[in-house]
DNA sequence: CTTCGCGTTATTTTT
DNA sequence: TAACGCGAAG
């Protein structure tokens, strides 16, 4: 029996079919990377197709590490000479051969979005093009989009006609291609449009591709621009043996310029395709998928097809109404806790998936209370962290000096007296003397005077020293030595008070550069010739789901966008509202632009479709949106799904009258910390049931009594819950907190109208503990590097574990003396209750007034 | 040059 | 809500 006997009928022809363009309609966990991997192996193994010859495109490292692994496994021999990798990194390694047929120089820079973005600032800011209906961010999306769509600025500036707004965008276009070609760099669209402009204007290198890649695979194909089709177009034009793989239903970045008519007509394209639909599905219940079937029916533009399993029905989707949000995150959490006391259920087979980001917050302060290990997939990419990208912006200054964008970012970091008129001074120079800005520092003596020119002349031996260490460094010893000598520490303790002053507290900041440094370490033990350049590349293009790690006994929480392509035992979709899901712009934009709520309808056909064996939908009917609260409607897509297969036990909506009367929760403030005076539990008998419609009020069986019941349900958890905080248990007792790291007790009653929400006013009233920093303790990125080395923040730090951590008292006070491994003796100040460390203000003999968290400083009492 | 504080404003998803 | 930009003061 061979391996092609595993495959059912489809999957076998699809397989078989190596010759020609091929179109591989894969639903939703139909096993398409089986299919792919089985048909690698059978064109070296059956058809006797060199490795060499064959390439796989998909759009996410992490994809194609999974398809490099899987491929490996199967073929025998060879497997490491077929290109398996995204399309980002293919262009970059052809254009690192060849970008000099572009007027780039090869060791070109790769800009992020914030970059691009930053060069864009200044354009708009020199030329004046910012007006009050054309904003930065259009400027960028629209250059964006033209690059897509292969539309070069010298085109789109000859047909931007008359129109004046079109002219703006034009010259701003223009200006920042030019600005990238100076600072040697090219964007992400770059990448892309770059390669085919390459392949058109040069037969050669065309040629050379083609004749290489003689058998091409393109997974994800939905997701596909106008350019990548291009390219993988041009790519194939040879031998036309291209496979395309992908689920018309499942294309959801055409914000992204995705183009969802490269999948529908493939066809039209390559009349002589073979075209082959994979609908039986592998993954979910039948319950799962005829909800997911019956939501996605409601598109027009899809090709028809249902997917079916023989796995059977399974349970019934649960959908959960609630009244506000906490009260949703509350009840995931508890939910989860609950089932994986009863061993119902594993972490790691667990996700919470919404709309945007910012739904995760909540939800992370319940699973902090709950000891819910979890990570977060998405929100602020590791490389965009302001630390990461600092460091990095030495290492490419370091690298390449003609990167305009790392050298200003790093002059003055940490501070060292170079402010806005000096740059000026040097860009000038430098503009009228045709050198790059770096190289404009050299000549310092010649255009300013005074005290700068030394500050300027210090910096840019700095570099220049780096740059001779480097030779004989390893990039580790380099990093290290970037940190030493800029007193980088210094510089991230000044970040980190800012983050206590501004309440913002992102600061996992010390733990976010030890993280790079394990980067750095893990990519020179893996890179064959490590080098500064490809370290730096690696690091360009990777994004947040690359780095989440499989089978960490975590909840993953994240964006129905970052799921696609995972599946999970259990899955929460959160959110489930008019407004939330499907977001309001798409509402707002509904008549003008219909296709716009397709694509909001496929992604709830992801989400669904992300669940094996069960799936629980919420919504919650306020929740506050960017500062203001909002009343919410239930989602279209559940009103899509037929009642048969809905199990709405679950629902616990709060009764209206709580909310008339003069006492409008708009008004206060501390409310979303305090939302869980009134949170029901889904454990006991203390779950109530709501009847009737979507609208959540009309069935609602709620009295006052009831409502007291509830709060009183809540003692019940706090004494069976597996979180054993002596903080978080106290809060719950007869409504009042006593907290020891509290600063004041506050009453909190169960009587609607008073102080469910919590006093009005600062301070903060808090229960139990503060609510989870905004950055959630542990990040997927740590897994991901921990896992390929030693680095720091390899500990089980989850959530809770870091929440307890923090002690209880210091054994020092006010007034006491202590000592610091680096600033010596001083006197204790202060000492302030911070979100998660005491904050010690110190007055050293020597180093004069510091403010520093406790468990960072490690202070010594004398 | 740097810091602070105020007013404004923008809100989706991200390779 | 939070991030940003701007102007004024140190």
């Amino acid at each position: 029996m061979s391996i092609y006997d595993t495959l059912n009928v489809e999957q076998k022809k699809a397989v078989l079919q190596t010759e020609g363009p091929v179109l591989i309609l894969a639903g939703a966990g139909s096993g398409k990377t089986r299919v792919l991997t089985h048909r690698v192996a059978y064109l070296i193994d059956e058809c006797g197709v060199n490795p060499w010859n064959i390439m796989a495109i998909t759009f996410t490292n992490k994809a194609a590490g999974e398809m490099r692994e899987r491929v490996d496994k199967i073929v025998g021999f060879g497997s490491e000479s077929i290109w398996v990798t995204t399309f980002h990194s293919t262009c970059v390694r052809i254009l690192r051969r060849y970008a000099d047929r572009l007027g780039y120089s090869n060791n070109f820079t790769i800009y992020d979005s914030d970059d691009s973005k930053s060069v864009l600032k200044n354009i708009v800011k020199q030329y004046n093009l910012e007006t009050r209906d054309l904003k930065l961010r259009q400027i960028q999306n629209t250059i964006s989009k033209c690059k897509d769509n292969l539309v070069t600025a010298n085109s789109y500036t000859l047909s931007s006609g008359n129109d004046f707004q079109k002219q703006k965008i034009a010259k701003a276009y223009q200006e920042y291609q030019i600005s990238l070609k100076k600072n040697n760099a090219m964007d992400f669209d770059d990448l892309i449009m770059n390669t085919v402009i390459l392949f058109r204007e040069n037969k050669d290198v065309l040629e050379n591709y083609q004749e290489r890649f003689k058998y091409i695979m393109v997974d994800e194909y939905q997701d596909t621009n106008n350019a990548q089709f291009e390219l993988i177009r041009l790519l194939a034009d040879r031998y036309k043996n291209l496979c395309v793989v992908g689920d018309d239903d499942q294309s959801i970045y055409r914000f992204r310029g995705a183009n969802i008519r490269n999948i529908l007509d493939f066809e039209k394209n390559y009349p002589d395709a073979t075209v082959i639909k994979l609908e039986q599905n592998y993954r979910s219940t039948q319950n799962i998928l005829d909800a997911a079937n019956t939501v996605i029916k409601h598109n027009r533009s899809r090709k028809e097809k249902a997917l079916w399993t023989d796995e059977g029905e399974g349970s019934k989707v649960r959908f959960c109404e609630f009244e506000q949000a906490p009260e949703e995150a509350n009840f995931i959490a508890d939910d989860i806790s609950n089932k994986k006391r009863q061993g119902k259920l594993s972490y790691s087979e667990t996700a919470v998936l919404y709309r945007t980001n910012a739904q995760s917050r909540l939800i992370e302060e319940r699973f902090v209370m709950y000891g819910i290990p979890y990570n977060v997939v998405g929100g602020t990419n590791f490389y965009a962290r302001r630390e990461i990208k600092d460091l990095l912006a030495y290492l490419k200054t370091i690298d390449n000096g003609s990167d305009e964008l790392a050298v200003r970012r790093i002059i003055n970091i940490p501070k060292r007296g170079i402010g806005a008129t000096t740059l000026n001074k040097i860009a000038d120079y430098a503009g009228t003397h045709d050198m790059n800005f770096y190289d404009a520092i050299a000549h310092a003596n010649e255009f300013i005077t005074g005290k700068t020119v030394d500050k300027l002349h210090d910096f840019d031996l700095m570099i220049k020293a780096f740059r001779a260490k480097q030779k004989m460094m390893s990039l580790e010893e380099l990093i290290h030595d970037v940190i030493d000598v800029t007193d980088f520490e210094e510089y991230l303790k000044s970040l980190e008070d800012d983050d206590e002053n501004n309440g913002s507290q992102d600061n996992d900041r010390r733990q976010n550069v030890q993280e790079l440094i394990g980067k750095v370490i893990s990519y020179e033990e893996k890179a064959d010739e490590p080098t500064l350049s490809g370290f730096l590349e690696d690091v360009a293009l990777v994004a947040d789901i690359d780095n989440v790690a499989e089978g960490d006994e975590r909840v993953l929480l994240m964006t129905l966008h970052s799921a696609k392509g995972l599946e999970f035992e259990h899955v929460y979709l959160a959110g489930l509202e008019e407004g939330t899901f499907p977001s309001y712009m798409t509402i707002n934009a509904e008549d003008s632009d219909p296709m716009a709520m397709e694509e909001e309808r496929r992604l709830a056909y992801v989400g669904i479709t992300r669940a094996k064996k069960e799936l629980t939908i919420s919504c919650a009917h306020r929740r506050m949106v960017r500062g203001s609260f909002e009343s919410l409607a239930v989602s279209r897509f559940v009103d899509e799904i037929p009642e048969r297969l809905l199990d709405r036990s679950g629902s616990s909506v709060m009764p209206s009258f709580l909310f008339e009367g003069g006492d409008t929760i708009e008004d206060d403030d501390d409310y979303d910390y305090d939302a869980d005076a009134y949170m029901p539990s889904s454990r006991g008998n203390n779950t109530r049931r709501t009847f009737g419609n979507s609208s959540g009020y009309s069935g609602s069986s709620y009295t006052r009594a009831d409502y007291a019941d509830r709060s009183y349900g809540h003692k019940n958890f706090s004494s069976g819950s597996a979180y054993n905080s002596a903080a978080n248990t106290s809060s719950r007792l007869g409504g009042f907190k006593s907290n020891a790291n509290d600063r004041s007790s506050e009453k909190i009653d169960h009587v609607p109208g008073s102080s469910i929400y919590g006093p009005v006013g600062k301070p903060k009233a808090t229960i139990g503990r503060k609510p989870a920093a905004r950055t959630p303790v542990s990040k997927p990125f740590i897994a991901g590097a921990a896992s390929s080395h030693k680095s720091a923040g390899k500990g089980s730090l989850n959530g809770i574990s870091k929440g307890l951590q923090k002690p209880s008292s210091l054994d020092y006070k006010e007034g006491d003396r202590v000592s610091h491994i680096k600033y010596g003796e001083g006197v204790v100040k202060s000492i302030e209750d911070g979100a998660r460390d005491y904050k010690v203000t110190v007055e050293f003999d020597d180093a004069g007034q510091k403010i520093m968290f406790a468990a960072f400083a490690k202070l010594k009492k004398l």
